[in-house]
DNA sequence: AATCACCTGTGACGCCGGTCACAGTCGGAT
DNA sequence: ATCCGACTGTGACCGGCGTCACAGGTGATT
């Protein structure tokens, strides 16, 4: 585990600040922020929420990923989307006070501040500013669960499913990558395993594997650990229907 | 179609004001937003969003429902939800300022008032309470989509996914019929076409017909035109899993 | 009564992908 | 080096359901 992981103490300082959703807030508002918020650091695969239980509070992720999903009752897991630095996680529980929709497993060494339920309810009737980020996470999360409906319910196959992933991927690419190699080449970082991605797209490991596979056959990506190539675009695109 | 079919022009007389999430306002906001919105009766059939296109404003249901539904390039449809009296649609988009997400048809004759975008930013921007209402929506907006997702990415089978929506239905069954005649049979009101169905849950018209077929052979429900009864819930729940 | 549009029911067929089973690979801990 | 656990690759099997095709049914319009 690296050492030098720098925390981000003080939101006032916090240099993401302005590029975050939530966390670009008017001075007087982030003063309270930073008073009623606890920032924590978790290793990767610490839970901060499960699903079913009562919202204790909300997390703003700081730095980090991680993976927001729902189970059934067999065990059955599936991937709602993967949380992005600058979100607000447990929005809907907290606001209708119902649990917690979904479970949050991080992906990776995450930095998060957690605000208890109650002061984040005054929070918010005291700062109007403060809905109307919540109300953009909202609308984000939305986006991302009719995005997942789609994917689930109008493609035909399963190959496509995963083209379209790995295309939604590769238009946040490694931005912290040498120069791309070949112009058409596009480099994307995938921590999930085949697992997690059968999880995201609704199907099995083994499909999974099969059909990246295929795609491997084919020329169309190639896998180094776990820095990927899109070295076809063109041609997981046309797999694409929707 | 009913002459008499009662507009609501006046929000401030609205009976049904207190229950409704969004229209429940302070008085002084419920006057802006009367001077700011324009009424319509829709008939049947009418679309009041259409996917794609940007957004010229958000409509709140006063009366009647509608069917919010996205569509694949191919022409496969699939229904996000059911919109209830009450709700406010087009929220997604104006809050973001991207293409209407869904589209919204109205399933029966409906009344809506429409808000115009720029109205409606400034109403946000003025009444502090209104934000609160729009999360509100929007968390149900979540709740719902994630229902959706659970049905088409966690059930096994096809019986099971259309024995979950039955049993949701089953939930706000006919408040405005006679007596129940049985203690056990829940009667529902279902004015979807099985084609409907079929888009609700992700299949094809005619497994849904083959579906539908063998619960009623199995005496688990009874079909009469638009009113369907439960005639065996406990059937019905252990077909369900999650 | 006749027509038409739109639902609903049902058979036949074939394939996608879920499941089971097991082998191979890789990386970290001892 | 060696072990172990977690991940990945692959073959065999087969059943659910999508698709095509067509036959009733039902209700609105004339």
């Amino acid at each position: 585990m690296a050492y030098n992981f720098p925390i981000i103490e003080d939101c006032l300082r916090c240099t993401f600040r302005e590029q975050r959703v939530f966390c670009d807030l008017p001075r007087e508002a982030l003063v309270k922020l930073q008073s009623i918020k606890a920032t924590s650091v978790y290793p990767k695969g610490a839970m901060l929420c499960l699903e079913g239980q009562s919202p204790r509070g909300i997390y703003v992720l700081c730095t980090g990923k991680a993976k927001i999903s729902t189970t059934s009752s067999e065990g059955k897991s599936i991937i709602l989307r993967i949380a992005e630095p600058g979100e607000v996680l447990g929005l809907t529980a907290a606001l209708s006070n119902t649990p917690y929709e979904a479970t949050v497993e991080t992906l990776e060494q995450t930095q998060a501040n957690f605000i208890s339920h109650p002061d984040f309810l005054r929070f918010i009737q005291e700062y109007p500013e403060v809905s109307m980020k919540v109300a953009k996470q909202l609308t984000h999360n939305c986006q991302c669960a009719y995005a997942e409906i789609r994917s689930l319910g109008l493609s035909n196959s399963v190959p496509e499913k995963i083209a379209k992933l790995l295309l939604s991927w590769a238009e946040h690419p490694l931005k912290y990558t040498g120069p791309q190699k070949k112009s058409q080449e596009i480099a994307i970082r995938v921590t999930l395993t085949q697992e997690e991605i059968a999880q995201f797209v609704g199907t099995s490991r083994e499909t999974v594997s099969r059909v990246l596979g295929d795609f491997r056959k084919k020329g169309w990506v190639r896998i180094k650990g776990a820095t990927w190539s899109i070295t076809n675009k063109r041609a997981l695109e046309n797999l694409v229907t929707t």
